[in-house]
DNA sequence: TTATATGCAAACAATTTGCATCCTG
DNA sequence: CAGGATGCAAATTGTTTGCATATAA
């Protein structure tokens, strides 16, 4: 059926959404979808993992999930924040370290729109090594 | 068996692996396992496609090829360019822009400086509207 | 000749989907 | 009560692996 103003309702609010969310938004870290699923579960057992892959993409539409792809063969998922910022990871342990930096959506702005492009995302993937494991 | 001065060998230098390296390196797109496979099937109709993704692999640790995640499902490669670039995704018609653009490394090298991170690789990945879509 | 590379098919892991049922609005 | 949301299991997709055979050096 097509979605007019008339058929049209606002999603459903249900003890699986709210949980999901609340799993995400009180992680510090990046989950991955199992590690949601594991954390919902205690709250909620008989949550299933279709779910959380189904709500995953409900909060990614509502623009409150940013699904990252940081190098693995899984995703992971985060909060979408006030503030852009980027993701380091250190190749020896593995860490994951965010960094409020600014210049580079002004940076890709800019350089985007000498070539005529209009920039609405900026995904910024730094590897390397921390303070913790640098060689030098 | 440990790998020692004594035993080891260079790798062996195949049909399947020149073929696939060829096809990489011919292509300006980027391409996925599955049509590298099916390029190099033209020539080599016997080729398999673990073999692409083995080869892949290789191709990668001997620092030739470069693995992508431009936000889809499954991975793209490319030959490693000798200069440094970044990936553009149009959002609307989906076409993939290469930008050569060092001040990113530049930048992230410096900012990664200030906190005490050795920063050795820079993946970036623009996403907004191409000349083309721009909506202005 | 001998370790390495290949092809095939089976195994895997992450994610999606069909369907009957449950539940929110 | 009606349409959306869930749970379960089965299906899909991208990628990897075991093993017998073929091949480069």
């Amino acid at each position: 059926m097509i979605q007019t103003e008339e058929n049209l309702r606002p999603p459903h609010q249900t003890r699986q959404r709210r949980l999901v969310w609340e799993v995400i938004k009180a992680s510090p870290e990046h989950l991955d979808a199992e590690s949601i699923y594991l954390r919902a579960k205690e709250r909620s057992p008989q949550i299933s993992l279709a779910t959380v892959y189904r709500t995953l993409t409900f909060l990614k539409n509502a623009g409150l999930v940013n699904e990252l792809s940081l190098g693995e063969d899984h995703n992971h998922y985060e909060a979408v924040h006030t503030t852009p910022h980027e993701h380091f990871t250190c190749l020896s342990c593995g860490r994951v370290i965010e960094l409020e930096t600014p210049q580079f959506y002004d940076l890709a702005r800019r350089l985007g729109a000498q070539q005529g492009l209009q920039i609405t995302g900026v995904d910024l993937h730094l590897t390397g090594y921390c303070p913790n494991c640098a060689t030098t």
